[in-house]
DNA sequence: GTCGAAATGCTGAAAAATCAACATTCTCAC
DNA sequence: GTGAGAATGTTGATTTTTCAGCATTTCGAC
């Protein structure tokens, strides 16, 4: 089904900043980079996604736009199922738990109290 | 704080096996792999994760088991957090929500609509 | 003790990735 | 129309990754 060539450590990279802006210039894409090799590197990387089929690139006046081919839907699914089954067992509630955790300040008491009594809810049934 | 040498493909696909399963021999690792090359090169790249400090080896008995450095909890978190940046703009419910779509049969009816209910209420205010 | 199976230790060649340099094209202001 | 700025097109050297081969060690069966 899915079968595009794999990434390099650069390439995976420059992916997540793709899906994470949706929509990338050459110079966005560096800016965002941790750290950044040349802008000429950049764009190498960007031009050997566009041949493996994982990056577009638009023509927009003067420059180039790249965005995933993979549509957002999708590749939401996969990145989470990828994470669920490597780092949860495939257990939904301990994922659930986990981003929980990582916000858990910004929820009131009593919506985490209602969260996590869903989490045992889904426990009981979903595995 | 997580200054580790950064991995290759190949490094990580092996590192996310080592996850997978908790801890792991060669064998097993190669076993697990999609598309694998020799044991010999399996075990190459294991001596490399070893020497970049993701992996420690422990003898036992004729073999080598190896197993993650980083604790369970902070590889999820971490794991975790760069999916919610890189593919839900940090948004929460989004996440939860697909993570309910990944196993939506699993769920009855009701509950998958109280989750939804939830998802709606931390939308609210969680971000 | 010796043979075979299972594992490691070690090494280097082949392939891929990474990166930068330089030339070129395009657009706009003047 | 020309010069500066911004972007792309192209190329090739360097570095890293990937991989396999072969020698060696360990262990148990015979």
């Amino acid at each position: 089904m899915n079968s595009l060539p794999a990434l390099s450590r650069r390439e995976r990279e420059v992916m997540d900043l793709a899906h994470e802006l949706g929509n990338a210039t050459a110079a966005q894409i560096q800016e965002n980079m941790a750290d950044p090799p040349t802008y000429s590197a950049v764009r190498s990387t960007l031009r050997i996604l566009v041949e493996k089929g994982h990056l577009v690139s638009e023509r927009d006046g003067l420059r180039y736009v790249y965005s995933p081919t993979m549509p957002v839907r999708r590749a939401r699914r996969s990145a989470m199922r990828h994470v669920l089954r490597t780092f949860f067992g495939g257990s939904l509630p301990g994922a659930v738990a986990t981003l929980l955790e990582l916000r858990g300040d910004d929820l009131t008491p009593e919506e985490h109290a209602r969260i996590t009594e869903m989490i045992e809810q889904a426990a009981k049934e979903g595995r």
